[in-house]
DNA sequence: ATAAACTCCGTACCTTGGTACGTAGTCAAG
DNA sequence: CTTGACTACGTACCAAGGTACGGAGTTTAT
């Protein structure tokens, strides 16, 4: 199987041709190499990565946020310090979230039951679920 | 306590004022009754409602689905049945989000130790988090 | 070897979720 | 009773994240 080209990895994407040029512009994916003619040609890993892209995106983070996750790695040569200071930065934000929507859960279930025992309650559940 | 202008509600919430009529097109917040000379004057409850909008916003909900949610509540006179299979839509959808960023979190986690006992990956980490 | 399908690049355009602007009327304090 | 802050309404503009278009070259299947 040849590496696949740009038309290849959109559509296992599941995005267009034209979004890929769009996260190849704003550095989301790396550039590919370009075949004689200049056509893009790609490892098989940027299928994950603009899966990545897409589900963290549905969570709530913006691309210049998705960026900075993807950038964190490992440095070979030098300190790590400043990589661990940021991935605990962003596990804070991430518990955040996920404090958030599960306040949201409970706010629900409880409208649910409401639902099932038929009460008579006015008042809307969710608007107390946050804050 | 007289009941509050759009300004005092605009500023409890912590939005501007272009926001709340804003979302009062949007049909996300209840037309208001307007006083003599047409000034919009709001419940008290509008304050969380806008909150609670801007917090389900961060949470990756779209104004659309925001509606859906501020909808969602018992229906004194016919069935619940409607509005509880949303509900229940919804609980999933925040179930997966959850998910989704659990395992992040876990990458995350992953990376940070790999920082302390100074291993060396030159994989992205964070990529195995969504799939 | 030629049509159909794919790719290139740059630019223009679109939707979502606001934010700002201009003009005009209103209210509250001194 | 006027000056400054607030409000109304409509329209215009903005940033983010794509999406579409046009004209040209390339590849592939028949």
């Amino acid at each position: 199987m040849t590496r696949p080209t740009i038309g290849q990895v959109a559509k296992r994407a599941g995005v267009g041709v034209e979004t890929v040029r769009f996260y190849e512009r704003r550095g989301l994916i790396e550039q590919p190499i370009k075949r004689n003619a200049g056509y893009r040609v790609y490892p098989e890993d940027v299928v994950h990565r603009i899966r990545f892209i897409r589900h963290a995106k549905d969570l709530g983070f913006t691309l210049n946020e998705i960026g900075e996750l993807l950038s964190l790695r490992p440095d070979r040569h030098g300190s790590c310090d400043a990589v661990k200071e940021r991935a605990e930065a962003k596990v804070a934000d991430i518990e955040e979230k996920i404090g958030s929507l599960t306040r949201m859960q409970h706010s629900l279930g409880r409208l649910i039951d409401a639902c099932e025992s038929r009460s008579e309650t006015a008042e809307c559940p969710i608007l107390e679920a946050l804050e």
